[in-house]
DNA sequence: GAATATCTACGAAAATATTCGTAATAAAAT
DNA sequence: ATTTTATTACGAATATTTTCGTAGATATTC
């Protein structure tokens, strides 16, 4: 990915991205199948996919004889920054602060998790704090 | 809105709630004008739109002599609750934490937000502590 | 009161995203 | 070696979202 901040996947390809992360190098068919576990969809539907990915340089491939491997050419958080922060903008009006706040009060998270919280705030107050 | 989690809006029709949220009720003129404030936006483009939410109804409107006053059917929190969590799974396949964990790592939040933020831990935590 | 400006309604074009059918090719099985 | 199976390439249909042109109605201005 040269252009990293213009970085926009489709739900589609964020679905398609997942996988790849998850498994590192795969085939279509290994994704099609991870997909098909949650919802219908042809093979060759994710195939254009892929391919329509490749071409925007999002995954890259390699030719294992008669198979094409895939590989995510984006990370997994560096997209996460990305989107959230879109996100943000286009629904909390660029307030991360509201968006933990709702997500705090409404999402599941578990007391160990809130320690987890805790902590990165703790350490984040030193900073701010110089 | 009868069916409240089927709420959908697009990106555009964000754009124009958060004016509506913002202004309560407005004419398509008025939105208009705010949402010209950003980029370039034909006067029939934030009609169009504005009827399509009619006709979904995410808003409702009144007729004021020859104007047509447009009001926000679904709540602003109710709204963002609604698409963090489908923002949540999509993107941080459903851990509410890492996305929180992300958003205080690396968005824009100040000391006494930190400080608003431990507070609801807190009451958080002695909640989930019974 | 004629011209101008400002609305709404509506259809359709343009842009983007998703789905899939068909053909070509290569491998595997019989 | 012929048939069956699995793969990629590609074009096109479908669906969704965004944009805007045109027409008709009503007010405003000169």
């Amino acid at each position: 990915m040269e252009n990293i901040s213009s970085i926009k996947p489709t739900e589609s390809e964020l679905e398609i991205l997942h996988i790849l992360w998850q498994l590192g190098k795969a085939t279509v068919r290994q994704v099609n199948d991870e997909l098909s576990k949650n919802r219908e969809v042809g093979y060759t539907t994710t195939l254009k996919l892929m391919q329509i990915m490749h071409d925007k340089h999002i995954v890259s491939r390699t030719e294992e004889g008669r198979y094409h491997l895939y590989q995510a050419e984006i990370g997994e958080e560096q997209t996460q920054q990305l989107l959230l922060g879109k996100f943000v903008d286009a629904t909390f009006r660029g307030s991360a602060m509201r968006l933990v706040m709702q997500a705090l009060g409404n999402q599941e998270v578990s007391l160990d998790e809130l320690e987890e919280i805790k902590k990165l705030i703790a350490e984040k107050e030193k900073n701010l704090g110089n």
